[in-house]
DNA sequence: ATTGCCGTGTCTAATTTCTTGACACGGCAT
DNA sequence: ATGCCGTGTCAAGAAATTAGACACGGCAAT
């Protein structure tokens, strides 16, 4: 059931993301670097857009799987977001300044969109609200988050979005709460 | 030209031997930690054994292509061999305890020997020396080598090698060189 | 002691994956 | 304008992997 050879592929091709922009890898390259023949990545991919998507798919899917089951509040969400961007920020740069920044903008509010909505669903309180009212908060904070990233990237990644992220998080303490009570009132 | 999955094996199987002894690994268990079929294991193995013997023999390679290279002394190079056993050390008795151990020798002797090889291949002044000499000299120093591992592990590894090595390094301090003047002066 | 289970090692045939070598196309530098 | 280089595609063949079966030996339970 194993194709190594595709997720060598894949690992060469992030390494390669941790070392160069996106538009400058090939290939050639790719397949040099793996030891295997061209044709063998024309096998699996479809070329290289279309392999980034496939390990930014994985990659969000895992992403989700794992680190945002553990936050206990919408903020932790988005800081453990903040903080995953932070570790590969060397590979997400190489991609956003590469102008393929459709599929990256699709991971990124896929991803981003999982990591809140996997917080509300292990919120009680979400139960009794309308799915509309809660599709509208998801979006709200899936946005926020994705806004700043964006801006944070776009800026060449200058300032620390973390710190910023931790200060937003305390001025709007329990915003979230009162939208919820909001939700229940209107409904009843 | 690549093989991933063999490649796959040995890395699973190595995995193996730091969590249990290697007469408790079984073919069924690698391939199945592994996610491949039992056949795919036939086909680059003949079974555990050679399995481990391969990689000895490729981790004696890599050790002396590497490690053994930088030292600028024979207890250096003495030292190396013995902290290498030490990273690994966990695998190692788990090898050592399983009675299989005539692969383990082999191994053992080889990467001691090419170790101290490598070391006197660089020193001009073995240059002027007969070969069977330098040969005799290697052996010496070989089986000191082996016989404190053996030791070592035989005991349960529980006092710290290196220390007592470096300790005996400080007491033979210039009989090598003494030896190797006594080699000149004989052949002249 | 016998039975039944489990892992081993071997085999064959079918399938999937990988390679080889070729070709046309477009970009781009000389 | 020419030549070079990387791309994407194709068909054929080789290599690796799987599926399924079989006999054998060990070993635990009965």
């Amino acid at each position: 059931m194993p194709t190594f050879t595709k997720a060598a592929i894949k690992a060469t091709f992030i390494s390669l993301l941790n070392k160069k922009p996106l538009n400058k890898i090939t290939v050639k390259e790719i397949v040099e670097e793996c030891g295997i023949n061209r044709n063998s990545f024309y096998y699996h991919f479809d070329d290289i857009p279309s392999l980034l998507e496939e390990i930014l798919v994985e990659e969000a899917d895992r992403f989700v799987a794992t680190e945002s089951k553990s936050n206990t509040s919408v903020y932790e969400s988005l800081i453990s977001v903040i903080d995953y961007a932070f570790t590969n920020r060397v590979a997400i740069q190489h991609i956003y300044n590469s102008a393929n920044r459709t599929t990256f903008d699709v991971y990124l509010n896929r991803i981003c969109t999982h990591a809140i909505k996997s917080y509300f669903d292990k919120l009680e309180t979400t139960k009794n609200i309308a799915e509309d009212d809660l599709d509208a908060m998801i979006m709200y904070y899936k946005c926020q988050l994705v806004g700043f990233i964006i801006d944070w990237l776009g800026g060449g990644m200058k300032y620390d979005l973390k710190i910023k992220m931790k200060r937003i998080c305390e001025l709007y303490e329990g915003s979230m709460e009162a939208a919820l009570d909001r939700c229940a009132k209107i409904n009843a």
